[in-house]
DNA sequence: GCGAGTGATGACAGAAGCTGTCGTCACCGA
DNA sequence: TCGGTGACGACAGCTTCTGTCATCACTCGC
């Protein structure tokens, strides 16, 4: 095996999108992406807890983003509107719009990848909810704006995908119209 | 083995759950799980598709509940009025109480199992938003319905879970406090 | 009653995921 | 130049999950 080539971590990251999207996510074995990245099965465990993980390693930087863009936000602001304004500046999106895609496209395929997609979610949900607790928000309405927030950004990002665009001009406006979209779900009572 | 003894699927999850009680998730083997219910590994899997599965066993039920229940609101009424009416309705709670805490504890406590549990919500989510579609209510607005609507759901039920209740008395009027606390904080730009 | 069909089960084999352990080798600093 | 450190390979082994086939209990039609 060659040994020492440096970037290890994403060559593993490389080789598992690449096989799963040519033979699937199950019938791709960890000793095969190990095999395409010139290492061996036990190593791969020693980058990623197991087989789900390696399509997840942005999910601790995304949620870092978050938070610090959470923290940069004027106090006071109240809860939902500090999550969007956190929201509309966090996206730099790290990893090439491309490789995201094809990601998603497996992620979406496969429900034992969409269960750690999930969880991972739910992690980012927790972490953005402390970040409001540490602004003297309370709990409860931490949690419900978080809800809020991540029903909002999800809509946002689906209609901005969906549309041409370049870099993210015009991601902060989807935000508002989708706020505004939830609002009036919310009031039709 | 003694066979034919009847009720094989629930003689498997109260074993499971008490092994999971007694020992811990990960170091309960399916093996000892279908030995307490006298049965071998093998038999195990044709009644669960994966060691995850046997405590999620009521998710399909709980899914038809609340879709039939959401068939029964009044045509005409708005999306997320009639999310919470059904869930006033639906919670008959079919499993005993105190089966659903000891899952619950457990769930919480184990990763894997949480992944699942997180799935099972989406899955029961998109019935609802499908639910919402069949009643003429659009896909954007169903959706952020159905998110509004479980995020007062699960804080109506963690501060009903709080209290001393009987049956299911007040478990309405939670829904009702913790919907105007979500528009509370939807409004409070 | 009695034989064929049906369905649940046991037994066995085996692939793949994941972990523990130990020796090896490249690189780094003193 | 030498010992320490960290990444890696090589095994061994347990567990999860699947495929396959024989067996046994129950049912239904005759």
């Amino acid at each position: 095996m060659a040994r020492w080539e440096g970037n290890t971590r994403n060559r593993l990251e490389q080789a598992a999108l690449a096989l799963f999207e040519e033979q699937g996510y199950d019938r791709t074995t960890v000793a095969q992406i190990a095999q395409r990245a010139n290492l061996t099965e036990r190593s791969f465990y020693r980058w990623f807890a197991d087989k789900r993980e390696v399509l997840f390693g942005g999910s601790q930087e995304l949620e870092t983003e978050f938070v610090t863009a959470i923290d940069a936000v004027p106090p006071g602001t109240p809860a939902l509107p500090t999550l969007l304004a956190a929201f509309a500046t966090a996206p730099r999106v790290f990893r090439p719009r491309e490789f995201l895609l094809r990601r998603a496209t497996v992620i979406a395929a496969n429900p034992p990848l969409r269960e750690r997609e999930l969880i991972k979610l739910v992690t980012i949900s927790e972490a953005l909810t402390t970040a409001l607790l540490d602004r003297g928000i309370g709990p409860e309405t931490a949690r419900l704006a978080t809800d809020l927030g991540l029903s909002v950004l999800r809509l946002a990002t689906e209609r901005w995908m969906a549309e041409e665009h370049r870099d993210g001009k015009g991601f902060p406006e989807a935000l508002s119209t989708a706020a505004a979209d939830l609002l009036a779900v919310a009031t039709s009572a």
